[in-house]
Order: C-alpha cells, then sequence, then structure tokens
DNA sequence: TCTATAGTTCGAAAAATGTCGAACTATAGA
DNA sequence: TCTATAGTTCGACATTTTTCGAACTATAGA
C-alpha cells in the first residue's frame, strides 16, 4: 500500500463519506454485535450523495485502487466492504509507526 | 479539524514526506530519549526534496492549515512541528473512531 | 546601515481531478 | 428471450492542484 495513495483517496469528501460509511460497523449509538465487517453495495453507498451513478462508480474503484475497501460481484449487486489490513496500517502509521 | 482536509494536505508526496520527517521523533533505529516533539525549520524539511523554496512554503502552509502541524518563527529560522491532537484524532478514526 | 540567509507572496502555466451523460456489460426474473 | 435493475467505461469539460521564478519581507550579524 502506498500511504500517499491512500491519503488521495480519502482526501475527497464523497470518497470519505463511502468510507466512512464502510468503516461504521452498526448505527450511532448502538454496540456491535458481530464480528463481520459491515458490506454495502455500491447503489446503496450512493444514497445521500448527490452523484451520478458514473461518478460513484468511479470513486469506488479509487477506494479500491488505493487498497482501502474490497469489492465482490453477488449477483445483480457489487459489495463493498474495507480493507482491514490497509486500516490498521493507517492507524499504526499515526501512532508513530515510522 | 476537517477530516477530508487533512486526507487532502497529506495526499501530496511531498507533503507526506516533510509530516513523516516531522512525525519520526527520532532516528530510524534509535530509542527516543526525549518526551519532546521533534521541530525542524522550513529549509531542512526541504532536504531531499527537489523543490523550490516557494513551492515547499506551499507545502508547509497547506499542512499547517489542515491543522497538522504548527509553525512559529524562531529568529532567522520557522519552526515546524506535529500537532499531536489531529495526529491522535486521525489514529482513532482508523480505530472505527466514528 | 549594508549584506546575507531564511522564508513568503504572487501570477502564470501545466498537469491532475471531479463530474456528467451516453453507451455499454452483467444479472435476475417474467 | 425480453425487460428491468445494477453497475461500468468512455470522452469531454470545468475546476483544482502543483510547480516555478520573480519580487518581496524578516532577521542576524558585520
Amino acid at each position: 500500500m502506498r500511504l500517499a495513495d491512500a491519503f488521495k483517496a480519502l482526501s475527497n469528501p464523497h470518497r470519505l463519506k463511502i468510507f466512512q460509511q464502510l468503516m461504521s460497523c452498526c448505527e450511532l449509538g448502538t454496540v456491535c454485535t458481530s464480528a463481520e465487517v459491515t458490506k454495502h453495495c455500491v447503489g446503496e453507498l450512493g444514497n445521500g450523495l448527490q452523484i451520478a451513478p458514473s461518478t460513484l462508480s468511479h470513486h469506488i474503484k479509487e477506494l479500491s485502487r488505493a487498497g482501502l475497501i474490497r469489492m465482490e460481484r453477488r449477483g445483480q449487486h457489487v459489495d463493498c466492504w474495507v480493507e482491514p489490513a490497509t486500516v490498521n496500517a493507517l492507524s499504526e502509521f499515526f501512532q508513530g509507526g515510522n
């Protein structure tokens, strides 16, 4: 993973929201009951964002290219979820992980 | 602090190197002996980066605007150091800090 | 006061990014 | 097989970012 690429992917407000949606394991104020990572399909991730489907697709591809998320087709939909290894690496970077 | 602004500041390879230099509290392979944050003047931060002084100045200002670093004049030089509160917030973001 | 060093501001040019709509592919179901 | 839904690719255009050099400000020291 290239650090700068990860940060570039997160530097766009739309992409950041998409990523945050995937990072939130449960609703605000509630406690997670499952150890599973949250998955959302592309369409769901676009809710609230006022961008064209093609733009949404582009942003999600950028997050994927930066290694921040993974995607997999499941029937008609394409599921997305965060890549925990990358998230951990980023967390450690800010804890002085050289 | 706006998360997206912090990430945008770190998305540029030159700015990321500057920030990493400020984040490294001691030389690679050695152990920190002081609890102080590392300070470097603008000129030092440009070493190794092949960019004009005006570009360096611009990048450092961007890091400062994003709340990632602080700067203060000390005589002829301007000292820079990381803003720990922001660094902590970013670390927590990747630990699921909603 | 004059000079050298350190850094900043400004304006311009080139490159990268964000966005869209149109046309496309993939899957599910009637 | 036909249609609807989900998502992607492509080309174009507007905006933002990166970078520079020239001219500037600030400080220290002779």
